[in-house]
DNA sequence: TCAATGCGGATTGTCGACAATGGCGGAAGC
DNA sequence: GCTTCCGCCATTGTCGACAATCCGCATTGA
């Protein structure tokens, strides 16, 4: 399931990779991403050099790839810190990736192709299944989500818009995700609003289109701002 | 003139910034941009470092990070060349910046202060003033057009969205514009568009402001597709 | 007792050298 | 004359060592 997801995921991380920084820069992000190496932590130059076996250089440079995503911040002469994140980040995050994916949605009406449209359906069909097979659903609907608008973003066929959504923003989202353990507490309306969207991508209502995703994701970024609400009362 | 724009692109080019590698990776990408170093000529490390005066280590380390901006193509073991952009890229771009700045114009309706809207009018009274004193305003109006765009973005106090705009998205712009010399061929069109804007900021209408704003970088796609045409006929 | 200052350790920034890889040109064979 | 293969050279990838900077702690003085 989510081949594609864990295809990119693991791009760099074989041992095809090209260079030592290539291997380092992969596994350092999905240490880094799925909470490994803990949240504000230092990350050593010296140190992780040791661990991962490589000399400094390599690992520099991963380090610096890593701060271009801003899943590390850097302090000169000080060192190198995982992103410690704030709901404000999130929050920003999330009218980011509306006004994106939204884009997205209406490239993706306008251009995927009929098979493309089919997996899509395809998609939803295995996830309605899951959801009623399993009780807890949190996992699962949560990687199905990611899945779902991977694919619509790589309907739209504009390189620029995936790159900066799934080479640059998704890595944050999955931190954010592990860091705060945001459950997707609204599975089957998420599901719906889905299902909706991939009906006006099959008619061609690019408008529409856009209008769902929007939608949608502002109503997961009211979710989210709720919960912050509920732990952090003011 | 447009002091902010000028502060952003030598924020680290001054000698008072932290590391060499800062210092170099300013200079590089300004001569970058500007074209100094020609777009697809190749990028040496050796003969760089040499030029700039310092040792590989951090030469190496900006070219990384003009690499992540997608201002440098490289090639593993083979070398790195000043990218050379398509007009395919290009419209990518701006169907990226239609979405994103129109959220800008959207946040910024909602989120500007009273000074940071007087200061939009000051601008658009600076831009009439100048097209009316000039004959040839290409130049002025180019200048005037990213420094108006620029204050849209900033205000809608979203640091993720200034980022990726600012930080990513608008280098590239640069180096395209100078690379097409692409002169904006409707000042008198562009600037009403943008007078329509500030009005509907001004009266906090969001959802007028996005609509505006997207129209108002849909049409300039738009005219580069036409150019694009002209000069390309099939 | 508290604040300021100077010292020591640790970490990052920078450098030059060596190793590995890819491209190019010449020579050999058909 | 053309193609193919081999070896050299240039460039990048990697490494270890040295220099510069910052943080924490102890010492000293008021």
């Amino acid at each position: 399931m989510q081949r594609s997801m864990q295809q990119s995921t693991q791009q760099l991380a074989d041992d095809s990779a090209r260079t030592l920084a290539d291997r380092v820069f992969a596994r350092l992000q999905d240490d880094i991403v799925r909470g490994v190496i803990a949240p504000g932590s230092k990350v050593s130059e010296t140190d992780l050099a040791g661990r991962y076996g490589v000399s400094r250089g390599p690992l520099r440079e991963a380090i610096r790839r890593l701060e271009s995503r801003k899943l590390v911040e850097r302090e000169v002469h000080v060192g190198t810190r995982v992103a410690s994140l704030s709901f404000t980040d999130l929050i920003e995050i999330y009218y980011v990736r509306e006004a994106l994916e939204g884009q997205a949605a209406r490239l993706a009406a306008e251009r995927m192709g009929d098979q493309e449209v089919a997996g899509l359906y395809q998609l939803l069909a295995q996830h309605e299944q899951q959801q009623d097979l399993r009780e807890d659903t949190a996992y699962f609907q949560r990687e199905f989500d990611l899945d779902f608008h991977y694919r619509i973003i790589q309907g739209s066929h504009n390189q620029t818009l995936i790159r900066m959504l799934i080479g640059e923003l998704y890595h944050l989202v999955r931190m954010y995700r592990y860091q705060f353990s945001t459950t997707a507490n609204r599975p089957q309306k998420a599901l719906h609003e889905h299902r909706r969207i991939v009906e006006a991508i099959e008619s061609r209502d690019a408008e529409m289109a856009e209008l769902l995703m929007r939608r949608h994701i502002g109503r997961a970024r009211e979710n989210i701002e709720q919960q912050a609400q509920q732990r952090n009362p003011q």
